[in-house]
DNA sequence: CCAAAAGAGACAGCAACCAT
DNA sequence: ATGGTTGCTGTCTCTTTTGG
């Protein structure tokens, strides 16, 4: 090793005499081929860059971008550049498929990680991907659609099963639960008329405390106005216009995009007829297979 | 029935990768 | 130092199973 360097410096004072100066393509080429047939092994970029003597701009200076990865190619091989391709979803989908096929059954994360499957669960579920594990069967099912892979058939009903099974149970479950909600803000009678919106909100607060719900403190950039154990949020609107109706429209539809129940609690509305149509509103288009949003007038 | 233990999943931090 | 993907690990939470 260490007479290679000394070999190397003696080569760096050759390069700088006259005549010797331009480092040529092919000097660069035979450069390499020597280094694999030495170390039987493709040469890093800063090995080849010793071996041969040269300073990476000499490299640039003929090759131009990614010049040691183009080097790397006219000598036939594969760039060491890394290879970042994420996982493609066919791929991802497909494993999952196959799991679920053999099984018999949708599989666990546990599964995955016991088989060694790629990107792990990790992986998975950051970017590019996103795919968290309980999401997995319904953006298997879309993929399985969009691609028409008839091969997975059994595995979509296998999904369809789950969801209708396990997907009501839990309903119900967190139907009750919201009921419970829902009641607790409809025997909240407000102190007195308030002039601001953040007073009823904190009065409510209160009152919904003492009744034993665990409220979550505002936290991150949420938009809430009330969270209530991470599932059901509270919309307070005090005397809407139409423009604030329409406003809270859209909030209550990214709350359910978040998959959250919510509670719509107008204060003070001034006239009946706007409210009416806003309810009417909600239910048309955010309430339609199950009602999620429930509307409640003080 | 309750409490403890196991299981599943979420999420964040850190590191590896290697040419540029 | 940086880029982007991925892996690994620790910690937290929530749910289900088990033991008594």
């Amino acid at each position: 090793m260490k007479s290679d360097v000394n070999l190397c410096s003696l080569k760096n004072i050759a390069c700088t005499l006259p005549g010797q100066r331009m480092t040529s393509k092919e000097t660069l080429l035979q450069k390499y081929e020597e280094y694999k047939k030495e170390f039987d092994r493709i040469p890093k970029y800063r090995e080849f860059l010793r071996f041969a003597g040269i300073h990476g701009r000499v490299l640039v200076k003929i090759y131009g971008e990614d010049a040691y990865s183009k080097l790397q190619m006219e000598c036939g091989d594969l760039a060491n550049k890394l290879n970042l391709e994420k996982t493609p979803l066919e791929k991802i989908m497909r494993q999952y498929g196959d799991l679920a096929l053999e099984a018999g059954k949708l599989p666990s994360s546990s599964v995955w990680i016991h088989q060694g499957l790629k990107p792990t669960i990790s992986g998975l579920e950051r970017s590019p991907h996103f795919i968290k594990w309980p999401e997995f069967p319904k953006k298997f099912a879309r993929w399985a659609e969009v691609e028409n892979a008839v091969e997975y058939k059994e595995v979509l009903e296998l999904i369809e099963a789950s969801s209708s099974s396990s997907g009501k149970s839990i309903t119900e479950k967190s139907d009750r639960e919201f009921e419970e909600l829902i009641n607790a803000v409809r025997s909240w009678i407000p102190d007195r008329r308030r002039n601001v919106e953040e007073t009823y909100k904190v009065e409510l607060r209160k009152h919904l405390e003492a009744k034993g719900f665990k409220l979550h403190e505002e936290f991150g950039e949420s938009n809430f106005d009330l969270l209530i154990r991470n599932k059901y949020a509270i919309e307070i609107k005090k005397a809407p216009n139409q423009s604030e109706y329409d406003r809270m429209f859209g909030q209550l539809a990214r709350h359910l995009q978040h998959q959250l129940h919510v509670i719509a609690l107008v204060l003070d509305a001034p006239t009946q007829d706007k409210f009416d149509n806003f309810t009417a509103l909600v239910d048309l288009y955010l309430n339609k297979n199950e009602k999620f949003v429930e509307v409640i007038k003080k």
